[in-house]
DNA sequence: GCCGTTTTCGGCCCGACTGTTTTCAGTCG
């Protein structure tokens, strides 16, 4: 069974936990979250690294000790650390930690006091209330934590950026009938346009006098209040989703900007840089001595550490404070910058609107093209094309740009890669399309080895120009399918041809680690919506989110082209 | 457990809010 860099990362994690929990130095606790986040970051595999003998302590925060557990993981599949952790502790622990107000020490003393090692018997022991009469616990801590595991809402995922979208701009509405308020952004991982988002956290600064908070957690949609003081409030909505209010003073409002939107890995080393100039930084300002230095604008708080601005979307601590240090952040993309749709489809197929439809649409956003891209026949289920219907198709397209003046409907599919690496139509008929872009829709489950063989084989195929949503995944619904995505982006650069970003909210798909690797190896990108009606055009914007993630900069996307360029750039010889 | 222009020891980010206390520990972000 192949290794994954998520394997590592959980049972990192678990010893962190339990670690935590017997009350173990929290540095080395720490080190060990730092290790799992370093892991979870990484584009390649770590199986693969060792495999090609790559020392594992190149990599910050990984030092021998826990190098060695990694192959250790990578070897076995399992850490007898964890294991004897586990043995001495309890599994269960793990479960009892993800209950909101429940920590190591308290977890720690319902163990020790009570032997509470997993949920049922924590739920036992809060119903025969038992709980409320250990030391530093009481008759509230004891409701709380039973209406938790009743709540059942710490186990759920997180919600997706599109959807966050929707509920923030509705609530910063809202907030803003309040006329103290100032300014007002909601920052955090929505501000880093993070394909999910855990909670919202949403900054403003009012006018003196302002009673914000009390209007804050009136708001409708508000299922309850988990705290509510003068600088910081927190509610959850009926929908599940957190909201956090933070009111600060506005010669802070910079600093508090940097330091809420965070993330936390890239705070953290942009402290560390201020304390190498003897700088204290946080959500007040940038202070020497207590003499505040910077505050109002977040480009002065990078400025203290002699930064120039870095954009939210890059906030990772992957890279971009060394990139910054040497001047040398990528222009990232915008909105603006696209030039057409190369992906999407109309009714003939499974889409709703008719061609015509699709074309005003993307008329009306003044695009220079756009790829008619319905599916093959395999896709029995989206009534996909044969050869006689795409031949009727690409007559029709034909027929339309005599009469289009400068806008080109360019001819394409997305043609099933079947199971053999052989693509769903002959080539003669692709040969006449100006864009072929190929995609697994079938047999996800082929080992990793097959998988990639069968899509490096469908790549060999001179006509193959895109690979669509290159991993398979759904967010929150489907994990990707097992395959070599690094070797097929070099595949890529090898033969010529592309990657999507397929910009559907649930796909999202070159995710921005491999976006980044892409990149890095020359293989240049279509941003495409993958729309299967006119409204679905707009989620391009999700998917510049997601590129700008992936460090992308206009240069790098297929189609902030021409048609002429483009033309020229998926010629393959 | 990691790390080093303070380099093999002694640091490691920091403040708000809650509940349990009666001055603060624990949790969270």
């Amino acid at each position: 069974m192949p290794i994954h860099n998520s394997d590592i990362v959980e049972n990192f994690n678990k010893v962190a936990d339990l670690l935590e929990i017997k009350g173990a130095n929290p540095f080395r606790v720490r080190a060990y979250r730092n290790a799992a986040r370093t892991i979870g970051s990484l584009s390649k595999s770590v199986a693969d690294l060792i495999a090609e003998d790559r020392p594992l302590t190149d990599f910050s925060g990984i030092g021998k000790d826990l190098a060695e557990k990694i192959e250790e993981i990578v070897k076995t599949g399992t850490l007898s650390q964890l294991k004897a952790l586990e043995k001495d502790l309890s599994p269960g622990l793990h479960d009892l930690l993800r209950i909101p107000g429940l920590g190591p020490k308290k977890v720690k003393t319902l163990y020790e006091e009570l032997g509470i090692d997993d949920l049922p018997s924590l739920k036992k022991a809060a119903r025969d209330q038992k709980i409320r009469d250990l030391e530093g616990f009481g008759a509230r801590t004891e409701a709380s934590i039973l209406a938790e595991i009743e709540r059942h809402s710490w186990g759920k995922s997180r919600t997706k950026w599109v959807i966050a979208e929707e509920i923030a701009r509705s609530y910063v509405d809202y907030l803003r009938k309040d006329n103290s308020v100032k300014d007002i952004t909601v920052a955090g991982s929505y501000r880093r346009g993070q394909e999910t988002v855990g909670d919202l956290d949403i900054l403003v600064t009012v006018k003196r006098g302002s009673d914000i908070m009390a209007h804050f957690v009136d708001y409708e949609d508000v299922d309850r209040i988990i705290s509510r003081g003068e600088t910081r409030s927190s509610v959850v909505l009926r929908t599940g989703l957190q909201v956090d209010l933070r009111v600060v003073p506005q010669v802070a409002y910079g600093a508090a900007l940097h330091y809420f939107t965070g993330s936390k890995a890239h705070n953290i080393a942009v402290r560390k840089l201020g304390q190498k100039k003897s700088l204290k930084i946080n959500e007040y300002g940038v202070f020497k001595n207590d003499e505040r230095r910077a505050g109002k604008t977040e480009k002065d708080v990078f400025k203290q550490v002699n930064l120039p601005y870095i954009e939210p979307e890059l906030r990772e601590d992957r890279g971009e404070i060394q990139a910054a240090q040497k001047n040398r952040l990528p222009d990232l993309i915008e909105l603006a910058d696209i030039r057409g749709d190369l992906h999407v489809h109309t009714n003939e197929t499974d889409g709703r609107d008719t061609l015509e439809d699709m074309v005003s649409a993307a008329q009306g956003k003044e695009y220079a093209y756009l790829a008619i891209s319905n599916h093959s026949q395999h896709v029995g289920i989206a009534r996909g094309l044969d050869r006689k219907r795409l031949a009727r198709q690409i007559e029709k397209i034909d027929r339309l740009n005599t009469k289009n003046g400068n806008f080109v409907i360019l001819k394409a599919i997305e043609v099933d890669i079947l199971k053999d690496g052989s693509l769903d139509l002959p080539d003669d008929i692709l040969k006449e399309l100006d864009v072929v872009i190929g995609a697994v829709h079938s047999d996800f489950r082929l080992s990793r080895q097959k998988q990639t063989e069968r899509i490096l084989r469908a790549m060999d195929n001179p006509v193959f120009n895109i690979l669509a949503h290159p991993s398979g995944r759904l967010i929150n619904a489907r994990e990707p399918y097992e395959v070599d995505l690094e070797r097929l982006i070099e595949a890529a650069a090898e033969r010529g041809c592309f990657m999507e970003l397929n910009a559907h909210p649930d796909r999202l798909d070159l995710n921005d680690v491999f976006c980044k690797t892409a990149k890095d190896l020359g293989v240049k990108i279509a941003v495409s919506t993958d729309a299967h009606s006119v409204d679905s055009l707009d989620h391009m914007r999700l998917g510049i989110h997601q590129a700008r993630r992936g460090w992308l900069e206009a240069d790098d996307v297929l189609n902030t082209r021409s048609w002429r360029e483009l033309k020229k750039i998926l010629q393959r010889s």
